[in-house]
RNA sequence: GGCCCAGUAGUUCAGUUGGUUAGAACGCCAGCCUGUCACGCUGGAGGUCGACGGUUCGAGCCCGUUCUGGGUCGCCA
């Protein structure tokens, strides 16, 4: 095996044109193919800024040639020689109208074959890829999406520091507060029995940074949450969090409109045009069932309950006098749909909680197919219709039920399905909306009582702070989220920081003043020295470069991601450790 | 915790109603080849059909359990 003893890289693989033709130039990297034509010999060579043909002439150089001979892929070499222009162009590649004639080849590492082929084109098993994740990593495209993370955390850097924002560091151990996800929680050795909890999010540190007077923080911080997988979450993720003093809805919102619309800018080469479009909680409920709606196509909900609340058709008139509703969608071009795939979709809103899904298809000539309509008057079914906005070659989905929250689930779910089905989102467009105005509390049905919808801290609108007393369910929150594309990429608000407002939100929430001791007395005497009105935002960092870089999943822009069942297959984490290990932090394993 | 999908050569896949010795492409190995670029040609190696159990004269195929991975509901202040 050769060494790198006195040889000194001078340029990237992918870096070569032209006008570089006749330097003499040094390149390391890996050997990515191989065409080896007897006495000709030619290497793709790959390292992370692309591929440089090497060609090796068994006419020039005997003895460099048959060390070319025995490469094969994935070897890790150094080569220096002359560049020069290829006889026939590639026209695939950036280098592919130069080529080096090697006058000096260093193998440097060899390699197995490796247990899949290391390009973009190859659809590898997810748990192969994740087994080896550094050769997955070598894949272009990997490659491309990693630097692409990069460059966005270093614009979100330069641009809050640019804006006055301090980066600060918070601790990794922290205090479990049992609100909100599972914590990850770290074992004390010199306080057995006693736990840290790894972070949730910075939130209450932030919060005690602008007491401190840092006026404006952030930080690029990973957190942990001890809940189940999806595409688009993982248990331990990076926040791009900050916190700002003396504002209000509209300085948070602001300073990061200018954000995103530098980083979708410089980033993906999008244009978004402030302001960014807001809509309130509850018209984002009432029209796209979500709370974090994809605005980039319609099938808006529609309300029917007061047609239907006084017909004879149980399914409809029971949900409405129970105090829920009967909501409807119309697809256009949804009535062609065979009844195999209508009939999946009421399997696909049962999956929602929905009961079940009614429907009518409406032909090109205007006859109808229904499931409920002989249930209806012809009035109460022309009325449907009608309100619908339902035409021709259209198909009405209608979702009835006690509960509000499951119409909701079931419909907005049903759009997004329907949208794919009838191919109606654009790829290419990015549609963000403010979502503002949250319900202050949200019922838990687990725990039996009301929650804070975003956390306890957060602030309600002005004018509803006394609802805090009288009507809770009412009270609204100084909250928003960042929505994108049918993805919630951050969220935040304006946080209490009066101790009167605070204590009403604890006795609201239902604790009693021994309970927001224990779990906040920290930040409940802070608050007590002069805490300057703030508030702020934090981004999901990951979803941020997913949907810049057009990745599926979360999975894609992190390097080291876990799996479903929050382990990682390249090194077997989580693990059992030493009985040894245990007693010293005086845990016992049941 | 529930539901759905997938698992056959190193990789991606095919495999008829349950019936002889499980195939293809790519990759790998060897030989030939001086302008390839997904090089080409010739030949070769390579399989516990995820695992276990059952049904059957006979199982890659049917049934059960389980493992692994993915998606999702619950959960995610």
């Amino acid at each position: 095996m050769d060494t790198l003893k006195n040889f000194s890289r001078t340029t990237y693989c992918g870096e070569p044109r032209t006008g570089d033709i006749g330097r003499e130039i040094s390149v390391c990297g890996w050997v990515a193919r191989r065409r080896d034509l007897g006495q000709l010999i030619f290497i793709d060579l790959r390292d992370r800024a692309g591929i440089l043909q090497l060609a090796f002439d068994d006419s020039t150089d005997r003895e460099v040639f048959s060390k070319a001979e025995t490469l094969r892929g994935e070897f890790v070499v150094a080569a220096s020689g002359v560049l020069r222009e290829r006889s026939s162009k590639n026209t695939e590649i950036p280098t592919g109208e130069v080529e080096l004639e090697v006058r000096e080849l260093r193998i440097l590492a060899k390699s197995e074959t490796p247990p899949f082929e290391i390009t973009d084109e190859t659809d590898v098993n997810d748990a192969l890829r994740l087994k080896y994740r550094y050769l997955d990593l070598r894949r272009p495209d990997m490659q491309r999406v990693i630097m692409m993370r990069h460059r966005a955390v270093k614009i979100a850097r330069d641009y809050f520091d640019e804006n006055g924002f301090l980066e600060i560091e918070t601790p990794m151990l922290t205090k479990s507060t049992p609100e909100g996800a599972r914590d990850y929680l770290v074992p004390s050795r010199t306080h057995p029995g006693k736990f840290y909890a790894l972070p949730q999010s910075p939130q209450q540190y932030k919060q005690l940074l602008m007491l401190s007077g840092f006026d404006r923080y952030f930080q690029i911080v990973r957190c942990f949450r001890d809940e189940d997988l999806r595409a688009d979450r993982q248990p331990e993720f990076t926040q791009l969090d900050l916190e700002m003093s003396f504002v209000d809805i509209e300085d948070v919102i602001a300073i990061n409109e200018g954000f995103l619309q530098r980083l979708f800018k410089e980033i993906a080469g999008v244009d978004i045009t402030t302001p960014i479009p807001r809509l309130t909680w509850r018209e984002a409920m009432d029209r796209f069932g979500s709370d974090k709606p994809d605005i980039r196509f319609g099938l808006e909900l529609c309300d029917i309950s007061d047609i239907v609340k006084d017909c004879d058709f149980k399914v409809f008139a029971e949900p409405v006098a129970a105090g829920g509703s009967v909501r409807a969608i119309h697809v256009p071009g949804g009535g062609a749909m065979p009844r195999k795939q209508v009939d999946s979709l009421v399997e696909f809103v049962k999956t929602y909680g929905a009961k079940g899904l009614a429907w009518t298809k409406i032909a090109e000539d205007e006859s109808l197919t229904s499931s409920y309509s002989k249930f209806l008057t012809e009035e109460e079914n022309a009325a449907i219709i009608s309100k619908s906005g339902a035409a021709a070659g259209g198909l009405v989905l209608i979702v009835a039920d006690a509960d509000d929250e499951a119409v909701f689930a079931a419909l907005g779910a049903l759009r997004i399905e329907c949208a794919k089905r009838m191919d109606l989102i654009d790829k290419d467009d990015f549609k963000f909306v403010w979502i503002t105005e949250f319900p202050l509390f949200e019922y838990s049905r687990e725990d039996d009582r009301y929650v804070a919808k975003h956390h306890p801290f957060t602030a309600p609108m002005d004018e509803d702070a006394d609802l805090l007393d009288t009507d809770k369910v009412s009270a609204r929150a100084k909250a928003y989220d960042i929505v994108l594309n049918g993805t919630e990429l951050g969220g935040g608000s304006i946080r209490i920081n009066t101790p009167e407002i605070q204590v009403k939100m604890f006795k609201a929430l239902g604790f009693t003043e021994e309970d927001a001791q224990q779990r906040f007395g920290h930040l409940i005497s802070a608050f007590q020295y002069g805490a300057p009105p703030h508030g702020g935002l934090a981004y999901g960092m990951d979803r941020l470069v997913m949907l810049l870089c057009g990745a599926e999943s979360i999975r894609d822009v992190i390097a080291f991601p876990k799996v479903q069942n929050a382990s990682e297959p390249m090194t077997g984490c989580p693990d059992i450790v030493d009985e040894s290990q245990l007693a010293e932090l005086g845990v016992k394993i049941l």
